[in-house]
DNA sequence: GCAAAAATTTAAAACGTTTTCATTCCTCGA
DNA sequence: TCGAGGAATGAAAACGTTTTAAATTTTTGC
């Protein structure tokens, strides 16, 4: 062991650069070394030797450096960002904030950053997404509610730009996606209602343009067509409908001696809106029908009498977002990440 | 006029760089200019003849140029992006997708994104505004839920970096903000149940730290002692006790004989707890007792029988916000900026 | 011992802007 | 006719990093 190379004298004079902020000339004056070997030690490249890499990791520790991200992402052409596009829809209940709880904590410990595109203030949908890319905003995208001919999965694959949405399309080609088995909620939630003696059940849609709402229809008119019971799906109304209009809808449909007695509501707003509206009617929940629920919160939970729910998860499809996000910057040609997420079921099935 | 200059013949021949990508150089080549031109012309500066400017601009949209962000941020230091702390409380009435939605929308035609860094990540609310400063990930910070010593508040001040929160603090300086009026929104609340009958009232307090929890109690207060009823504050729960602790709280303090006929809820979710808690002791809305609740979205009004609501519109805050801060950032020096936003009572008030 | 190979380190160019300072080209007054 | 002064443009350096290719040192094979 010869003793530890250190700098030659003279050589550690202009170490405080222009405003002060340490950079990499910084390190290499004090350490003696050049700029290269500083930047390679800190990436811990192989050539660079063990001794040379934690002497350099020790002083960059030592004066604070923070590696500069506006340099690195101009040399390499990597942002270190990814983008969501937040989407218009009425926000009640927190879906897009849980989700990007959940892509934050995916993001930590990396060097990535989250920005929010909204995507309401763009004409078009697919433009928000058009303009990342173009600007070169983000190094990937993540979106949600995806429809069967998606014009976002479409832009983004032709382009090759990393993306993965939350929920799926009928886009030829696989891709990337997180998605909420709403089949099985739809199917295990109308069995519920049957189950408790329901005989005639509604359904409320979200948009038919949305690629869940077939998944939720089929779920819902599986379990429908099991039993052989009677069925009613609202035309006029669904999930995006402005709560008064939904139980107004409701109201007037109840007074009717065929109306439903039970009714699937995939979110939290629509649950309360049809609450209120047979209450409206002059009917009384878990006497005169029942509901079961789809909630992201805890809203319903506290709800009397109680309403059966399914939850879904959101931080945690973030989550998985995130993370398969990342892996599909990092290696953009592995095979198709893709995840189905399990209903939480909130009452006894069987 | 003599005729437009136009690129020298043989002067165009490296149109495209290396990844295709225009650049400034791109343009330069074919308007026959220097780099320093174009950059100046884009950016409009004063000395450059108006017929260069023109044509610049008309070769800049032709071939699509889209300035380096990167380039442009290591030049000059910005970064064109303003953060927002996300908040780790509970967000089930989506408080800040609809602030976000404001600042975007308050962003929109400027050259700035919003990024959103988590704070819940940190393990002190402070840290991660200090991450924010000290690796320069934005030129501007916004957060929420400000205490009346705030330590963000007092970092951002003492690092001179920009920043206005949504609340106020007791800081010494004055500082840049953006405040809901929530002793207006407690009296008038209060008032409205005494306008009802109630005679005794009882508020659900936010969390004490913060300092809005202030201005509802003395808004609460002052009403109360002007009409000289009794009042009643719960001191074990609070806005961010779960649901249904809060409601198991009510149901118990409603069965004694001197229980409140009247509940101050600043927020969609305690007023649901209350209603469903009270329900449980047998007490029915509007006969037994009444509620005031603040509401952010549109939840409550559907509720039947109909609760009294102020409504809060933080899209509106929002889109302050981020106004106010691009020009605390453009002009640091300016006078202090502040806000007060008025409540929207959804009752007669007299 | 000596050339070749391996292990380290380095110089220099590049990424695409902005900005400082110089240069050119007019116009105009004396 | 000359130079001053202003208007318009340009050359070059700089921001802080990564990367290519080359240089240096050390190790290895024989």
């Amino acid at each position: 062991m010869t003793e530890p190379s250190r700098p030659r004298r003279g050589e550690n004079l202009d170490i405080t650069h222009k405003r002060g902020k340490p950079t990499l000339r910084t390190i290499a004056t004090i350490a003696g070394l050049a700029v290269t070997t500083v930047s390679r030690a800190l990436s811990d490249a192989p050539q660079i030797s063990l001794e040379t890499r934690q002497r350099v990791h020790r002083i960059a520790r030592e004066i604070g450096y923070l590696p500069d991200r506006a340099a690195q992402r101009l040399k390499t052409g990597r942002t270190n960002v990814i983008a969501i596009l937040l989407d218009s829809h009425e926000e009640v209940v927190g879906f897009s904030t849980s989700i990007m709880y959940g892509i934050a904590k995916a993001l930590k410990e990396t060097s990535y950053h989250l920005v929010v595109a909204p995507n309401f203030l763009s004409t078009t949908d697919v433009e928000a997404a058009e303009y990342i890319v173009r600007n070169h905003l983000a190094d990937g995208l993540i979106f949600t509610r995806t429809e069967p001919l998606d014009a976002r999965v479409r832009l983004l694959f032709e382009t090759g730009f990393p993306f993965i949405c939350h929920g799926r399309t009928e886009f030829s080609t696989p891709h990337p996606y997180v998605d909420y088995d709403n089949f099985t909620f739809a199917y295990e939630a109308t069995r519920r209602l049957i189950a408790k003696g329901r005989r005639k059940v509604a359904v409320i849609l979200p948009p038919k343009r949305l690629t869940f709402c077939q998944h939720i229809l089929h779920g819902f008119m599986t379990a429908v067509r099991e039993a052989g019971i009677a069925y009613e799906i609202p035309e006029t109304v669904d999930l995006d409908t402005p709560a008064d209009v939904l139980r107004d809808c409701i109201c007037s449909r109840a007074a009717a001696p065929d109306a439903p007695d039970g009714f699937i509501c995939p979110g939290e707003v629509s649950a309360l809106a049809v609450i209120s509206g047979m209450s409206d009617a002059g009917r009384t929940l878990a006497v005169d029908y029942d509901i079961v629920a789809k909630e992201t919160s805890r809203l319903l939970t506290q709800l009397q009498p109680k309403v059966d729910t399914i939850h879904e998860d959101l931080t945690a499809a973030g989550e998985d977002l995130g993370r398969m996000l990342l892996q599909r910057i990092n290696n953009p040609d592995a095979e198709d990440l893709h995840l189905l997420l399990p209903p939480q079921i909130n009452f006894p099935i069987g």
